[in-house]
DNA sequence: GTGTACACTTAGAAGCGATCAC
DNA sequence: GTGATCGCTTCTAAGTGTACAC
C-alpha cells in the first residue's frame, strides 16, 4: 500500500511538442540527430576565471552499444564503451587551501585598507585586467559569502507604450480603443500570435481571464469571447517594427549598441570583496505572459510588471546603495552575507522568489563549480562500495530498504534526476526517480532477445520525454514487480521513498553525496571513457575534435539532454540533399570525362592528353572529396537534430577533463581556469 | 514525518550579430 | 545584396536540496 496519496495524478497526455518529438524519434531509429546550432560558451573570460571552459566544436554521431553498463535513452549506431571504473578521473588535484580564521581575518584586513585607500570604493572599473586566481585564495569557513558588496540595484524595462492610434484591436469586427492597461496585456498577446502558445486551450483561456482583471467595466462588459479578438494588426506592427529595426543603419545599430554597453558597464557588475564582478541577470525580467513548458497549467497568464516597491535589495552596510527609482522606494534593503544574490522579487505565477545572482565567471559561482566536481571525485573513490550496499540492499527484508535501493540503482546506472514531488495542479506533470508512477514503468521478462528489460516512458524536467529500454539484473527486475503489485497506474512507484530519505541515506554513505552528484560524476566520468576508447595520441586536431563532440555527445545522450528541432531543421536538410545530389551529378560528368581522356591519351600517346587525364583524375578526386564532407555533414546535423550538447558542456563535465594534456587539441578550448597542472 | 520557504543549479528556447554561400 | 547558417548570449522556467517550524 501506498504511503503517499494516490490517485493524485490526472491523465494527461503528451504536449503537441512532445507528439512532434515523438514521431520524429520514430522516425529516426538509427539515433536522434541535431545541428549543432545550440552551443552555449560558458563565459570565458580570461580575467573572468570562471571554473567553466569555452570550446568550438562541431556535431559528430556516436554510436551506443546495447550493453555497456550505461542505459542511454537514445540509441545510436555505434558502440559506445564505457567502463564503470576509470582511474584517470582521478588527476592529482591541487591541493585546496584550508581557510582558517587567521587567514580570513587578513582578507578582511586587506579588504579594508584597499577600500579605505578608495575612499570606500573600489577602484574596480578601470582596474588593469590582472588575472585574479581566487581558487589560491582562502574561503570562508563561517558560511559568509561575502565581506563586501556594492552594486547599482537592477535595470527596470522601459514603461509600456501606447500604440498608435491608427494601430486597431478589432472585437466582432468592429474596432475598439482599449484603455492603456488592456492595451499593453493585449500586445503581450498580439506578438506571441505566430506561436504554437496561442493554439493551446490553456494557454487561451488562462491569458483571457488575466486580461480580463486589466480592463476597464466597459470593456470586460464587451470583450466576452477570445475568439471574436481580432490582434492581426497589433501583430503586423510589431513585425513591422522588428523588421524596421533589421533595416537600421550602422550608425543607428552602433548607437543602440553603445547605449547597451554603457548600461553594461554601470549596472552590470558588482564589486564584491575587492573585486569587480560580472552579474549574471541585472534586467528585471519584463511583464508578459507565461511560458511554461509542457502541460503547464498556467501558461498563458500574465506575469505583472515588477516595481521597485517589489525589490529587495541585498549589498553591504558600509557600500553605497543602490537608489531606487525616483518618487518610488525599495521593499527592503537587507545586508545578508550569508547569501549570493544582489536582488531579489517575488514572481505572481507560481509565488516563487526569483533572484539576480553574479555571472559564472565569478568567484562565487566558480567556487561552487569546483567543489561540485570535487564531489563528483570524491563519489569515485567511493562508489564501488556504494554500489555493493544498494546490491546488498536489494534483499533487505524491508521494503523501504529495497526501494531505496533499486531507486539508486536507476539513478546511478541510468543518470535519472532525484524525482522530488511537486505541486499537483501547479506545475506541468513531470517525474524523476523518486516521483516515477506505475504508469511509467513497463515490465518484460523476456525482450528483443534480452531478458529481464525495464521500459521506461516518463515525461522528465522541462516535460522532455525519456524513454529507455534496459536490461536490469534479476534481482532488481523481481523487485519491481513486488513494488508494482496491487497498484494503479498512478500510483507511486516508489511508495515507500522521497528525496529527502534517499538523500539523508546518501549523506549517511559518504558527506555532501546526494542523488545529483551521481550524475555529475556518471556524465564526467563518461566523457573521459569515451575520450579514452575514441582517440589515439596520433590524432590530429580534426580528429581529435571529432572525438571530443563523439564523446560529448554520449554524454547528452546519458543525460537525456534534448532539444526541439530547429524550426529551419527540414528546409536545411532539403537544401543540403540537393548539394549533394548536384555533387552526385558533378562527379559522375568528372568520372565520364576522365574515362574520355584516358581513352584520348590511349590512342594519342602524347603528353598533352597525359596531363589532361591528371587533371581529370584530379578533378575527380576533389569532387569526391567534396561529396564525402557534404554527407558527412548531412549525416551529422541530422544525428544532432534533437540533441543538445550546450547543457552537458555547461553542468556536467568537468574540465579538468577536456583539458587534460592526454586529450587536449589546442585550438579547440579556451579555457580560463585549470585547477590543477 | 510533513509542509513550506528559500537559495541555488540546471535547462531549453529564443535572440542576435557575424559569416558564409549563392 | 540577400537569405541561410553558425556561434554564441540572454532569458527565465524548472529542477534539486537544505533549513526550519510544527
Amino acid at each position: 500500500d501506498s504511503h503517499k496519496h494516490k490517485d493524485k495524478h490526472k491523465d494527461r497526455e503528451h504536449s503537441h511538442k512532445e507528439h512532434k518529438r515523438d514521431k520524429e524519434r520514430e522516425n529516426s531509429k538509427n539515433g536522434n540527430r541535431q545541428q549543432d546550432k545550440h552551443f552555449r560558451f560558458s563565459p570565458c573570460n580570461l580575467s573572468g576565471l570562471s571554473y567553466t571552459r569555452m570550446c568550438c566544436f562541431s556535431s559528430l554521431s556516436i554510436k551506443v552499444e546495447e550493453d555497456n553498463g550505461y542505459h542511454l535513452p537514445i540509441k545510436h549506431e555505434k558502440p559506445l564503451k564505457r567502463e564503470r571504473d576509470e582511474d584517470e578521473y582521478e588527476h592529482k588535484p591541487k591541493k585546496l587551501k584550508v581557510d582558517n580564521e587567521k587567514k580570513v581575518k587578513k582578507r578582511k584586513q586587506e579588504d579594508k585598507v584597499k577600500k579605505d585607500s578608495t575612499g570606500g570604493k573600489k577602484k574596480a572599473k578601470n582596474e588593469p585586467q590582472e588575472k585574479w586566481k581566487w581558487w589560491e585564495e582562502e574561503k570562508y569557513t563561517d558560511g559568509s559569502k561575502w565581506r563586501f558588496l556594492e552594486h547599482k540595484g537592477p535595470v527596470f524595462p522601459p514603461p509600456y507604450e501606447p500604440l498608435p492610434d491608427r494601430i486597431r484591436f478589432y472585437y466582432d469586427g468592429k474596432a475598439m480603443k482599449l484603455s492603456p492597461a488592456a492595451e499593453e496585456v493585449a500586445t503581450f498577446y498580439a506578438k506571441m500570435l505566430d506561436h504554437e502558445y496561442t493554439t493551446k486551450d490553456i494557454f487561451r483561456k488562462n491569458f483571457f481571464k488575466d486580461w480580463r482583471k486589466e480592463m476597464t467595466p466597459e470593456e470586460k462588459s464587451k470583450i466576452t469571447e477570445l475568439k471574436k479578438c481580432d490582434f492581426t494588426e497589433m501583430h503586423e506592427y510589431f513585425k513591422a517594427q522588428s523588421e524596421a529595426r533589421k533595416q537600421m543603419t550602422k550608425e543607428e545599430k552602433q548607437k543602440i549598441k553603445e547605449e547597451n554597453e554603457r548600461i553594461l558597464q554601470e549596472y552590470g557588475y558588482c564589486v564584491m570583496d575587492n573585486h569587480r564582478e560580472r552579474i549574471g541577470n541585472f534586467r528585471i525580467e519584463p511583464p508578459g505572459l507565461f511560458r511554461g513548458r509542457g502541460d503547464h497549467p498556467k501558461m498563458g497568464k500574465l506575469k505583472r510588471r515588477i516595481r521597485p516597491e517589489d525589490i529587495i535589495i541585498n549589498c553591504s552596510k558600509d557600500s553605497a546603495h543602490p537608489q531606487a527609482p525616483p518618487g518610488s522606494r525599495w521593499k527592503e534593503l537587507r545586508h545578508d552575507n550569508k547569501v549570493t544574490w544582489l536582488v531579489s522579487w517575488t514572481e505572481n505565477i507560481q509565488g516563487s522568489i526569483k533572484y539576480i545572482m553574479l555571472n559564472p565567471s565569478s568567484r562565487i559561482k566558480g567556487e561552487k563549480d569546483w567543489q561540485k566536481y570535487e564531489t563528483a571525485r570524491r563519489l569515485k573513490k567511493s562508489v564501488e562500495h556504494i554500489r555493493a550496499q544498494y546490491r546488498e540492499d536489494w534483499r533487505s527484508k524491508e521494503m523501504r530498504i529495497r526501494q531505496r535501493a533499486v531507486a539508486l540503482y536507476f539513478i546511478d546506472k541510468l543518470a535519472l534526476r532525484a524525482g522530488n514531488e511537486k505541486d499537483e495542479g501547479e506545475t506541468a506533470d513531470t517525474v524523476g526517480c523518486c516521483s516515477l508512477r506505475v504508469e511509467h514503468i513497463r515490465l518484460h521478462p523476456q525482450m528483443d532477445g534480452q531478458d529481464y528489460v525495464v521500459e521506461l516512458d516518463f515525461p522528465g524536467k522541462d516535460s522532455i520525454r525519456y524513454y529507455n529500454k534496459v536490461s536490469v539484473e534479476k534481482r532488481v527486475f523481481k523487485n519491481l514487480q513486488l513494488f508494482l503489485e496491487n497498484k494503479q497506474a498512478k500510483d507511486d512507484l516508489f511508495d515507500r521513498l522521497n528525496t529527502s530519505i534517499l538523500n539523508k541515506h546518501l549523506q549517511e554513505l559518504m558527506d555532501g553525496l546526494t542523488a545529483k552528484v551521481f550524475r555529475t560524476y556518471n556524465a564526467s566520468i563518461t566523457l573521459q571513457q569515451q575520450l579514452k576508447e575514441l582517440t589515439s595520441p596520433d590524432d590530429n586536431i580534426p580528429e581529435k575534435i571529432l572525438s571530443y563532440n563523439r564523446a560529448n555527445r554520449a554524454v547528452a545522450v546519458l543525460c537525456n539532454h534534448q532539444r526541439a528541432p530547429p524550426k529551419t531543421f527540414e528546409k536545411s536538410m532539403h537544401n543540403l540533399q540537393t548539394k549533394i545530389d548536384e555533387k552526385k551529378k558533378q562527379l559522375s560528368a568528372a568520372k565520364k570525362e576522365l574515362k574520355a581522356a584516358k581513352a584520348d591519351a590511349k590512342m594519342l600517346r602524347d603528353e598533352k592528353s597525359k596531363k589532361a587525364v591528371e587533371m581529370k583524375k584530379k578533378a575527380v578526386q576533389r569532387i569526391s572529396e567534396q561529396l564525402m564532407k557534404l554527407e558527412v555533414q548531412a549525416t551529422d546535423r541530422e544525428e544532432n537534430k534533437q540533441i543538445a550538447l550546450g547543457t552537458s558542456k555547461l553542468n556536467y563535465l568537468d574540465p579538468r577533463i577536456s583539458v587534460c594534456k592526454k586529450y587536449w587539441c589546442g585550438n579547440s578550448f579556451k579555457v580560463a581556469y585549470v585547477p590543477s597542472k
